[in-house]
RNA sequence: GUGGCCGUAGCUCAGCCUGGUAGAGCACCUGGUUGUGGUCCAGGAUGUCGCGGGUUCAAGUCCCGUCGGUCACCCCA
């Protein structure tokens, strides 16, 4: 009898682990210097919310989601992203005024898995909410930008683009709907499905985008205010020093968003999914999902590929490792004792030979082996460099000064 | 949903083209050596060759089906 992870989901062991461990270390420490509080939501949500969040035309709703009946029949949903639960959390919430939050955690969506692509995937990320300005962007898109650099994703680049506003988008659409009406023999036939669903999708395809090179620019129809938003922010961009490309054709998945998008792409990733990560401004959210009026700005990275594009594996940690020539039950006290005192201490449980323990501690890459030779005995502390003995209670101050 | 490639020891894979009694490396265990251990030497255990059917005197090897994995399209993080 065996079983196997079910289809897209992976184990994630050591050594490769102790890079996420790592990768979510550093997650942290930028949010916190940011300012983003840690945000706790559900993996299930109500079905509607994502219907209504991120949008019926969108390929990730109708027919990516792991949606169920639970037993009091309500219709529940894996979260497929982010934002419309922490947009949901924010206004059952209350609260009035700019709010700040950082996730991490698995997502879920139905797809034929390939590289950097899973069922189960691994995404952090931030939203800023209630929030108009362009610096709020700015500083959403620099925070990313500054992860993703120090984390050394190799070739990162950043694309921006603006998708207009509740007034401009509208005008912009029904032109682009009918160049792309007058070109549609020559689309395939999923591009030419779009164009009453959601044109502006139409402009993502590998396939055809590149063909439409003459197809209008919404950057050429947004409204003043979306004008001077999407300028500003740029300009912020390049006072902070981060380094962008502006692409008309960058639209992203879902619906929701407006004005800014923004995409991180790991041009290095042999992988064809080269999206590390993505984002952007929606204002309409908070309304489309029945709350009050309350814009905002997000992105969420996909830990997956970063891994992927980083690729460097960090071996489990190990201040030393314990040798014990009088067995293992000598040698759990006696780790507990150093363990206690803040050491990172490994031992063999299972009575294997001293010369097996030898060997697994240096598999195992302890800079430090000790041998333990009995209660009353000295601790023998062998290194590269020589050796030394000291009393059990000694050993932690050893470290501390010998190191 | 569509297509390419791959399923052989715990792991990574060779063997398949040109059918003839299952292999390597790593890992694991024991002994020796080293005598601060990672090196080196000797030995040891392990396989329904994914599953089902067909061809053949004979199938890991050829043919068909099926399941699983993987990569790509589509789309996205």
């Amino acid at each position: 009898m065996s079983f196997q992870p079910p289809k897209g989901t992976d184990d994630v062991l050591a050594p490769e682990s102790e890079s996420w461990r790592a990768a979510l270390r550093q997650w942290e420490s930028w949010a916190e210097r940011y300012g983003y509080p840690l945000v706790l939501i559900p993996v299930i949500e109500s079905t509607d919310l994502f219907e209504r969040g991120v949008g019926n035309t969108t390929e990730v709703v109708t027919k990516q989601m792991y949606t169920f009946t639970d037993q009091g029949g309500r219709s529940v949903t894996l979260r497929p992203e982010g934002t419309a639960g922490v947009v949901r959390a924010f206004l059952n919430s209350g609260h009035q005024g700019p709010w700040k939050a950082a996730y991490s955690g698995p997502f879920f969506r139905y797809e034929r898995p390939q590289a950097g692509r899973r069922r189960q995937f691994f995404q952090v990320g931030v939203e800023y909410m209630d929030v108009e300005s362009p610096e709020a962007d700015a500083e959403v898109i620099e925070l990313g930008f500054r992860y993703l650099t120090d984390i050394g994703v190799p070739e990162l680049e950043l694309t921006i683009n603006s998708l207009g506003d509740s007034e401009c988008r509208p005008v912009f659409v029904d032109e682009l709907r009918s160049y792309l009406r007058a070109k549609e023999s020559e689309l395939t036939d999923s591009s030419a499905e779009l164009i009453d669903k959601n044109p502006l999708r139409v402009l993502d395809s590998k396939a055809d985008g590149p063909k439409l090179v003459d197809h209008p620019r919404m950057i050429d129809h947004l409204c003043d205010s979306c004008t001077e938003h999407h300028e500003t922010v740029k300009r912020l961009l390049a006072e902070l020093e981060v380094p962008y490309v502006e692409d008309d054709g960058l639209v992203r998945g879902l619906d929701y968003y407006t004005r800014t998008a923004f995409e991180y792409v790991g041009r290095a990733l042999d992988a064809a999914q080269n999206a590390v990560g993505g984002g952007g401004r929606y204002d309409g959210l908070a309304e489309a999902i029945g709350g009050r009026r309350a814009p905002g700005v997000g992105f969420a990275l996909g830990v997956d590929r970063i891994m992927l594009s980083v690729g460097q594996e960090i071996d489990t940690p190990l201040d030393a490792y314990l040798v014990s020539e009088t067995g293992p039950a000598d040698a759990l006290i006696a780790a507990s004792s150093l363990r206690r005192d803040g050491l990172r201490v490994d031992f063999d449980t299972e009575g294997r030979s001293v010369k097996a323990q030898f060997r697994t501690a240096s598999r195992a890459g302890a800079p430090v082996v000790l041998v333990w030779r009995g209660d009353g005995q000295p601790v023998d502390i062998q290194t590269r460099d020589g050796r030394a003995e000291r009393p059990l209670e000694e050993v932690s101050s050893w470290f501390r000064t010998a190191r």
